[in-house]
DNA sequence: TTAACATAGTTAAGCGTTAAACTGATGAAA
DNA sequence: TTTCATCAGTTTAACGCTTAACTATGTTAA
């Protein structure tokens, strides 16, 4: 590989030269930065990254970090934060977190032992204080999908409890009382702000809350199954089923087939978040809005702003859900 | 941030003393490790990724480049290819390549510019000649997805063709005579093979292949839409469809759907790849399992082997691709 | 006793850039 | 004509680490 040093030989100028009309952040003549820009052609010459970082200290990427690679959920947010970022000419650099503490800390280490310019963390199992402590390192870090009051202009999130009240609501509205829940894990903040919607609006509508309609869930399909499963086991008659996302829904919704129960007939369903497939499910999904790929960007736009100078992007902290109506909630 | 220096200055030994340690890659006595040990420690010392990968010309992390990061397929892939190497210690880089020539360059230059070890890649957009050229630098390159005989050794695909082959074979033992298709992108090479498939089935059992009865899609949901609509609006008649993937066959599931189709009685509908969410439409999606994760695993194996010596590692460059019956094709 | 050899550690030269400090030439103002 | 900026380039010291070459200090065996 052509090193800056070749490149400088060819054109007959200095090291710092090239390096000028490489950055061009210093006046240099257009013969001269001609000549350079021809002897980096015929050499095909390419920066090395990890030199400029070591030099510069910064590297012009990214750090992002996820629990998970797949799912339709993280696609989405990975997605609009690296197009967003792509377009100022910027990189990602993904790591996962598992959210398991050790390797949430792991990942941010990781991120931050490459000279990242900033990190965007989607983190579960980090504690605030870490996080708050990190907030006081030297590298801007942006937090999705989850609010710490010390550093909230940092945070870009969705108010988990408005969804969580107007999904419930909805289905109050459609007349039903017994209502079941499948919720996500309880250490999880996204999933107790929704169940604090949930129970919201039910007091609003003064259905008094039962504990035993409530089964823990974990987010995925299988929980859905095995949550179905487990509330008509207790025998605690219900109509409707609130889940705590789409992913579990769809395993409701799969699961009940298999029982030979007819959704929405026997049972409205509903889920959150509005993942991909939620309207290819049968019955389609009725759930809330996440607008989880629009907030992948904010997150983009915000280390934009705050670490790249970009200085006249309108930055939005907090998004709101919608509830979007499909078919699988019915009138009771 | 501690440096390398600060630990040495407060371990009472040298700088060299200190990268030993790190790197356990010479005698350093234990009681000199241990101080070592302990000064890192106290200094919550972290060494500089960039400045160890300047030096060493070795980067520990894998340049991974995909064409999307959301949707189900590359999800799974990236996942597979990630769990692997991490436990092997090593990181991943992930980028895009939106299977634009331009910007799978931009990927693959990036990746190169941060020093990769190796580079797992599935592109699209990139010419054969390109890869071979790449392949002859230093870093070693692993093809996902498509086979070049030329470095086939550095290749992991699956069997396009035996896939398309016997999702068509299933319909045509059903029964089905008029077939149509939704094949993906021509220039696809995937896309071809599994045509080309299609094509064989239909010879094994004499059925002439018909060009109006071919739409090509994009590999998209609507894509599939779109397909539908277009060949019934031909009005040639046909009784089973098969998908060149299961995105678009879900696209023709919703769509067959609000047209008042039923499908599977009046169409039988097949799809490709088995993503995540196969099993949760309606009905229930027929189709040829893709093991695309274990596909990233593999070719997650191969760097190891290759390029961590990791040399009892066994590798399988082609795999196997498995019908799935479910319940959208029915015996006509 | 000494040569031969490990062992444990140090020194110093890079790796490919950036950027502060410097040089020399040109030209305008005093 | 001198002085002082300005401009276009150069020199050189970092950045934080690795590693080849070297030194010092035993230890062993003849």
């Amino acid at each position: 590989m052509a090193t800056i040093y070749q490149v400088s030989d060819l054109a007959g100028v200095s090291l710092a030269t090239v390096s000028r009309v490489m950055n061009n952040n210093a006046k240099v003549s257009d013969k001269t930065k001609q000549k350079v820009l021809d002897a980096m052609k015929e050499l095909g010459y390419r920066p090395n990254a990890t030199a400029r970082s070591l030099a510069s200290n910064r590297s012009d990427s990214v750090g992002l970090l996820v629990p998970e690679l797949h799912g339709p959920f993280f696609g989405q947010m990975m997605g609009g934060t690296e197009s967003e970022l792509r377009d100022a000419g910027k990189h990602v650099i993904i790591t996962t977190g598992h959210s398991d503490v050790d390797k949430e800390v792991d990942g941010i280490e990781f991120l931050l032992s490459r000279n990242c310019d900033a990190l965007i963390l989607h983190v579960e199992a980090v504690s605030d204080e870490y996080l708050i402590e990190l907030h006081k390192g030297k590298v801007p870090i942006v937090i999705i999908n989850r609010y710490i009051e010390e550093m909230a202009d940092r945070c870009i999130t969705l108010d988990n409890a408005l969804g969580g009240y107007l999904i419930t609501k909805s289905v109050l509205e459609k007349g039903h009382r017994e209502i079941a829940y499948i919720s996500g894990p309880k250490w999880k903040d996204d999933s107790n702000q929704r169940i604090k919607g949930h129970k919201k609006a039910l007091e609003e509508f003064n259905v008094p809350f039962n504990e035993q309609l409530m089964y823990q869930g974990d987010f995925t399909q299988t929980g859905g199954c095995d949550g179905l499963t487990s509330l008509l086991d207790a025998g605690i008659p219900f109509t409707a089923l609130v889940c705590g996302n789409d992913e579990m829904a769809s395993g409701v919704l799969a699961t009940a087939r298999q029982k030979g129960m007819d959704v929405p007939k026997e049972l409205s369903v509903t889920g959150f978040d509005n993942i991909i497939y939620a309207s290819l499910l049968f019955p389609t999904l009725t759930t809330i809005d996440y607008p989880i790929r629009q907030m992948g960007h904010m997150a983009a736009k915000l280390v934009l702003k705050e670490v790249y100078d970009k200085k006249k992007l309108e930055i939005r902290h907090q998004f709101i859900p919608k509830l979007v109506e499909r078919n699988s909630a019915i009138i009771v």
